[in-house]
DNA sequence: TAGGTTTACGAAAACGTAATAGTGTTGAAA
DNA sequence: TTTCAACACTATTACGTTTTCGTAAACCTA
């Protein structure tokens, strides 16, 4: 067990300064050939590397992002971490990762924890309680505090800072379009409650596209799932005796469940019933039959919010308090995907 | 734009020095009650958080812990972290993640650049291409500083460290003996290649089930799938004309794969072929039919590999060159779920 | 009042690094 | 002989904490 070597132990088994030690090993001129070279040497020997903690001390940087986010096994999310990870990777950042559970609290707790000195700057998704709450003072204080953070996917207007998204209600919007293209003529809603962000802006793509195509907006044909454990229950409901002809769901899970629950009834996918999900995720890819989405790219949601976020601590950096806030909202496109599900 | 105040800066303010300030916050009796809940005030309205960094730098750990596994877009491994983080959070750690996207390369920078001070222990995944090229340096020499690691699923005998592992070879002997227990008789095993140490586990367990049970082990009902991209039209192949009457698949993808593959040749699932699979995933709960797999709690690893990693590092501050290293090896137990791809 | 004990605080070191500002020696120019 | 510059290196500071040790002043005891 040989623990790391440090500046203060090459310095004293060369009997030199830490200081010579130090310049040495950056090939600073001060330091005559000989002595550099014997100490770059001994420094590789022992395989000496700079402490990254004393680094980020001295300079007050760690090059570490925190994200937060409500939860990681999901596809999207996981996703949208691969890509900022990529981006961080190569610029030289580590991410540290904190879950919210969906909890205001635990949000709270983890923000605090990590704007302590841990992290240079923060990537998060709202929890669906702080949305519920409307509560943002956390998030208000870590950026007085000066420190960046960039919000995606799940935003508020309430908070003035970078941020990245899909434009939630025309995609929808889309999405339906292309039902009604397609010739169906009573389109059902399958969302989440209302509090959360994204939810509310598919409800009113989906209403803008049937009003604009002089179809009846009805309110019975939206339902608003809380809890994802009896949601197939409620869609079996939905879909009994009303006609219905097509499902927009606004996420993989509840489109899924809407084409068991109408295989059970004896309807056909997509004979009988077409279906689109919003999130192009791994259970569409692979549901049968395979299901139409609305791919909303979240590595490229997490490689942009990474360069944001990387671009204002490295612009930061060096006019330090220039207070220029030129905050960004960058809209990532979306793109429908056809699958069997719809025809 | 207010920073963060510091214990100095609050020293200047009231005019003491910098060790009563501390003191006063750590509630010191050595400190006048006066002075104390002046500084306590003070330090409260200005919203003082030590610094983390300091206080790593100081105490030299971190109170984190460094992840490195293949991919983060992958149901198994995202459940682990949300094991790990679990456990982590509810002991005051922060989890910093990093992805070797399953490269050898890349593995080691991330090994070495977290290993600089930057965590206190190791939960890995072995990369692919590291498992290929056998070369485990990096590992070694971690361990060597004096840095804990702990390995999970996809791990190595040719490094003494924790691991957590699930019993591969019996997990799968069982899968198939339930598929026997069936009447299946003529099985095959879709597969990874050879240097997966989970694949070569499994595929071992399929043979010994055969074996068992007196059925002829056939060469040619094993397919080893490299390139994820070709398995569809190779499973395709597997399941022409061979009369197979089960698929052992070592993941949901092929498991999936090979539904499709049976339905495009007429072939009805569970009738004709059963499916099993390794790894319970979104996918098998959500295909049609629902897939029977193996059920490998990706989150109690998770919970284990953290609470070794943490029992550790907390035993190993407490008398510090304590050589006894007594490395443990956890199994999970796996449990089969009985799904519609099996009857 | 001398001696000792308590009270209340401060100075300084330590963690590991990098940069700024020295310091002492040598040799050469004035 | 003085002055200056170049060279080669060292001391110090700073980042923000905690902690050990030290020390004045006030109080108590005989």
């Amino acid at each position: 067990m040989k623990r790391k070597v440090t500046l203060k132990q090459i310095a004293k088994e060369l009997d030199v300064s830490i200081s010579t030690v130090s310049k040495s090993l950056r090939n600073s001129l001060e330091i005559g050939e000989e002595t550099r070279l014997k100490v770059q040497a001994f420094a590789k020997f022992y395989n000496y590397k700079p402490n990254n903690i004393a680094l980020s001390l001295k300079n007050r940087k760690t090059k570490t992002i925190g994200i937060i986010i409500p939860e990681i096994v999901h596809y999207f999310f996981s996703t949208v971490i691969n890509g900022i990870e990529q981006v961080a990777n190569e610029n030289g950042y580590s991410v540290i990762i904190c879950l919210s559970d969906d909890s205001f609290d635990k949000e709270v707790r983890n923000m605090e924890m990590l704007a302590n000195g841990s992290i240079d700057g923060f990537i998060m998704s709202l929890s669906k309680e702080t949305q519920l709450k409307g509560d943002f003072h956390h998030i208000t204080e870590v950026i007085n505090q000066g420190m960046p953070v960039v919000m995606f996917d799940r935003v508020t207007s309430d908070i003035l800072c970078d941020k990245v998204i899909i434009d939630d209600k025309s995609a929808a919007y889309e999405a339906v379009q292309s039902l009604i293209d397609k010739g169906r003529k009573k389109i059902a809603l399958v969302t989440t409650v209302d509090y959360v962000s994204v939810g509310k802006l598919r409800t009113d793509g989906y209403t803008k596209a049937l009003l604009d195509n002089g179809l009846p907006f009805n309110e019975n044909l939206i339902i608003k799932i809380e809890d994802v454990d009896t949601c197939e229950v409620i869609i079996g409901q939905l879909l009994e005796d009303k006609a219905i002809d097509a499902v927009f769901a606004v996420n993989e899970l509840f489109a899924v469940t809407s084409i068991k629950a109408a295989n059970k009834m004896g309807l056909n996918v997509p004979e009988d019933l077409a279906v689109i999900a919003f999130t192009d995720g791994i259970i569409s890819k692979y549901s049968t039959p395979t299901i139409t989405t609305v791919s909303q790219s979240g590595k490229k949601m997490g490689n942009k919010a990474a360069k944001m976020l990387i671009e204002r601590l490295e612009l930061e950096h060096e006019d330090d308090e220039e207070e220029e806030e030129n905050y960004k909202t960058e809209v990532i496109e979306t793109h429908l995907v056809e699958r069997e599900s719809t025809n």
